[in-house]
DNA sequence: GCCTGATACTTCACCAGCGAAATATCGTCC
DNA sequence: GGACGATATTTCGCTGGTGAAGTATCAGGC
């Protein structure tokens, strides 16, 4: 599809121009959060080609995937709404497609009948373990151009950019 | 808003228990695309908090800002869609917006009349010279984890990682 | 000079995700 | 034990972004 090269380079240039009008640009923060967004369109792009064939887009199968990888197959939809993201409407918007779609099923929690019980169904365990591993060759394609040590540095850094990005203090 | 902490732990957890199930499982790789994604969304969203109340998504001030620091202040919808990876049809809904309210102008080449040729106007330069300054500290915060070095590593390695994405090879 | 294919942008119809309001249930205070 | 606020989920209307088709212009062969 599109070209990154040039959106980098376009990026260093303007960060440089924009430097020189107006002060106090904090250059290499900027530098960052534009180079992580671009990584972060590129790879989501890349991986919703991957899963379009199978009528799903990241979100289905991000929550497809907590149920999957859940202790015991089963959740809620505010806890998947915690855990990936999403505010509640979507989720049950993504919930219903996949119960349609018999890869989950929808049953109201006993203890507490607000709680709707979400659990993978044995389809879709199944769907998991055929849609999962085509992806693998690819994915580790994309982080090729990193050493070991690379890689293992990138994640550090990324995770305590995540556990530090965490909540900047609301006064409830 | 919504905390990163307990999506990052049952992100760890959720990738150990797949790899169980599931031979050959690249865990590194799917802890750096869902990190990088996850910190790319909290991102965003922080980005686009900071630009609700001057109406304003990312894309369209990534669409300004791409102006703005132009050498000239000039660009086409064409060259801004490869550069802020956008699809021609946004950029006509974005760019006619920015017009609307005065920042930019939009006329024909004259060389090429099929070509526009987009224009930030003084009151754009304005817009952006008043917006950008207060976005800073934040910004400046967010990356506050990290160690000089670390942030020179994030970005060499960010930039490293923009670049392999790159082409894939397609076959024209 | 006109036909043909390519290029630059726009219009149209649709879908994913969001905020706000609605619904249903729970816990608890009196 | 009934009223009240809190919690879990759903419904509704809207917006941003997309692919496919449409329009206008260009460039090159004949």
């Amino acid at each position: 599809m599109s070209s990154l090269k040039p959106c980098v380079d376009a990026l260093y240039e303007g960060v440089d121009r924009v430097a020189e009008h107006i002060p106090g640009v904090p250059k290499c923060e900027v530098l960052l959060i534009r180079l992580l967004l671009l990584n972060g369109g590129a790879l989501q792009r890349d991986v919703e080609d991957k899963l379009k064939p199978f009528d799903m887009n990241d979100s289905d199968f991000r929550t497809l995937m907590m149920l999957y990888s859940s202790a015991d197959g089963t959740s809620t939809p505010g806890e998947l709404c915690a855990l990936a993201e999403q505010k509640p409407t979507n989720m049950t918007r993504i919930t219903s497609m996949l119960a349609k779609r018999g890869l989950i099923t929808r049953t109201h929690a006993t203890h507490d009948r607000r709680q709707v019980v979400l659990k993978i169904t044995a389809d879709g365990r199944r769907f998991v373990r055929k849609l999962l591993p085509p992806m693998f060759p690819e994915l580790v394609a994309k982080f090729s151009c990193f050493s070991d040590t690379e890689r293992k540095t990138f994640e550090r850094l990324l995770r305590k950019l995540a556990l530090h990005l965490d909540p900047v203090a609301p006064s409830p």
